[in-house]
DNA sequence: TAGTGGTCTAGACCACGAC
DNA sequence: TCGTGGTCTAGACCACTAT
């Protein structure tokens, strides 16, 4: 393996790099037992200790997932996963739970420039928009407004329905994975509709979370804005 | 070194637990060189492996910061880093600036319920509460609530001046280093008192933070309760 | 018992910074 | 040129899991 390119990659990130690829590519399914190191490094050609250094990193990235004595597998975007690693909205007395999903609408649209931007699109482009609400215990938590370029999810406007825990529905049905997402928070006021879907008054301060979620090539794969109700619930953050 | 204690521990562990140690008890001062890798092995009768791993280990922790040809540091907590680090209010359209503050109230009181419970307190403790403002080219950003146990921070009350960044403060007067913090947020609406600090409408949804800043032993030092206007501004969180 | 990942070691060479 | 951290290798042993 060429270690003295121009521009110059540690060996074990060239290893990295060549197994995301493959995990992209679907030769590892979500779940699967991926060879043992021992294998790998027969395979491509340099030390154990290399390609533990690449696989440690992809567990970091939380695409690997490690099990002494049993073997390396690739990580499933099951609830309880995505609930701890992309959900930071946690009851104030309790553990963090998953939402229910009432889905409001689904329709077609063509992109605004926000999701232009965002999405990493052309003016124009065909994008679909899903409204939903989500509850806490049957109380209302927050509504969201999900938007997926057309180009990514053929056959969007097909499917009878939509699961709550849509990353997992990405990755069956298209075979995205998302692998780090973004977001920005604000304080805003409840409109009229968000209002009306949420139960309370407008006016009400909502937390507004705009995500951006990307796959693991870093391309923008769904715009999520959700306004949350946030009197018995509060947005968890960890710095350091 | 035992590596066959009842709680197995690796023996990396061990090392980076030794060297944290050293660490508090202020062997090695913050932008201080510390001892190379070789040196250290050799002290500690681990090889350089070892050593590395635990080095890297607090490199990924911020508590050090590693120069290829220079050596090994200790972190300081610098304004560049505390805003990479701890401040997550980034202007809409551009990159991450430090507010300035002045101080509105500095008193001490007995801790409430919230603040025992937050800190670690015991009923009846003494704290000091600042009461501060803190602006972006001018423009109030944000009010903030910080609350200190007397007990840390001895003569705290003699202060000529409360800098900008407190973190720093702790550091230097008492050599409390800020190792992480948790932050929980919530949309709120400005009070009475807050609306006249920061030149908005009463009800004016605000985001709220509240934040918990820990110590290299992992004990609560500041609890912080921030009420931030974010027309201009958002709240920026990286996941996965 | 066999196979996996986890830890630990020892030594080589490379890239970078200071002199 | 020297000393630093960064990478890479090879091999040993340990802890865990399945059979």
């Amino acid at each position: 393996m060429d270690q003295t390119a121009f521009a110059y990659r540690p060996l074990y990130v060239q290893v990295r790099d060549q197994l995301v690829r493959r995990l992209i590519d679907g030769e590892w399914q979500p779940g699967q037992h991926i060879p043992s190191e021992i294998e790998l490094a027969r395979e491509i050609g340099v030390s154990q200790g290399t390609i533990r250094k690449a696989l440690d990193a992809m567990t970091a990235e939380n695409l690997l997932i490690r099990r002494q004595g049993r073997g390396t597998f690739v990580a499933r975007p099951e609830e309880s996963r995505i609930l701890f690693q992309f959900f930071r909205l946690v009851p104030d007395d309790g553990k963090p739970r998953f939402p229910d999903s009432a889905i409001l609408d689904r329709r077609p649209a063509a992109a605004t420039a926000a999701e232009v931007d965002s999405l990493g699109l052309s003016a124009g482009d065909r994008v679909w928009r899903v409204e939903r609400v989500r509850t806490l215990d049957g109380a209302p938590l927050l509504v969201e407004t999900l938007t997926l370029p057309d180009a990514r999810v053929p056959g969007f406007g097909d499917l009878e329905a939509i699961p709550n825990n849509v990353y997992g529905l990405y990755s069956e049905r298209w075979g995205i994975t998302i692998g780090r997402a973004s977001e920005r928070l604000k304080a805003i006021a409840a409109t009229e509709t968000d209002a009306a879907a949420l139960g309370c008054a407008p006016g009400t301060p909502l937390l507004a979370v705009t995500r951006i979620a990307l796959d693991l090539e870093n391309k923008p794969v769904e715009l999520r804005v959700s306004r949350c109700l946030t009197q018995a619930v509060h947005y968890s953050s960890e710095l350091g």
